[in-house]
DNA sequence: GTTTTATATTGACATTTATCTATGTGTTGC
DNA sequence: GCAACACATAGATAAATGTCAATATAAAAC
């Protein structure tokens, strides 16, 4: 996985709901409707972010009848925090790159 | 770190070089006009990538005479690490919400 | 077949944002 | 003090985005 995919799921994860809904669906799959019923937002608005969360490959839809079925794509999901969790943080605070 | 606080660091995180900063910086601290040079933007626009990474806490600045050297925050960090890396993500294909 | 139900798509709109040019601020060196 | 340097801020602009109302699609129930 590139910058270039990590940004593109960071862009998804930029709104607050799409987050929680990442959040509900590590619990577990959930149906649009279900979902639904945890926001303050319409259905078309709710259809659009999994819309979203599905392009950039964090969701899977399993379609049942006139049900959708939402889970965490497991083998991006996994990318995703690989590539964060490889990011080191500490130790760095002195001396990088040499200017002055 | 709560939802909100995770969503405001996924937006940061959103445009590719500030990705692309972030990775930079893990490599240890760098002064702006080292990171100027990775990039093909001008300096303003740097200044302001440098500013939205701060203000949601992912990067530290250290001011020393006429440069500014540019680390991780390593606590923000970690925290936002350790929410990603919470979240749970096989086993939930199927028999979730109870639909049907 | 008609109605209901679950979800997706379209089109519009206000807000946010990445980028630039121009300018300001603060430090260093002469 | 003055010029050069490193960086920040202000203002403008085009593009992206979250949201909604209206409508479409597709399955289920009758």
């Amino acid at each position: 996985m590139n910058t270039i995919d990590v940004a593109l799921i960071c862009k998804a994860l930029r709104d607050a709901n799409r987050l929680q809904i990442i959040q509900m669906l590590s619990d577990g799959e959930k149906c649009a409707c279900k979902l639904l019923e945890a926001f303050e937002i319409t259905q078309p608005t709710l259809s659009h972010h999994m819309r979203v969360l599905c392009d950039c490959g964090l969701v899977h839809v399993r379609r049942e009848g006139k049900w959708s079925h939402y889970s965490l794509n497991c083998e991006t999901f996994s990318a995703f925090k690989g590539f964060i969790g490889g990011l080191a943080c500490c130790g760095n605070e002195e001396g990088g790159c040499g200017c002055q």
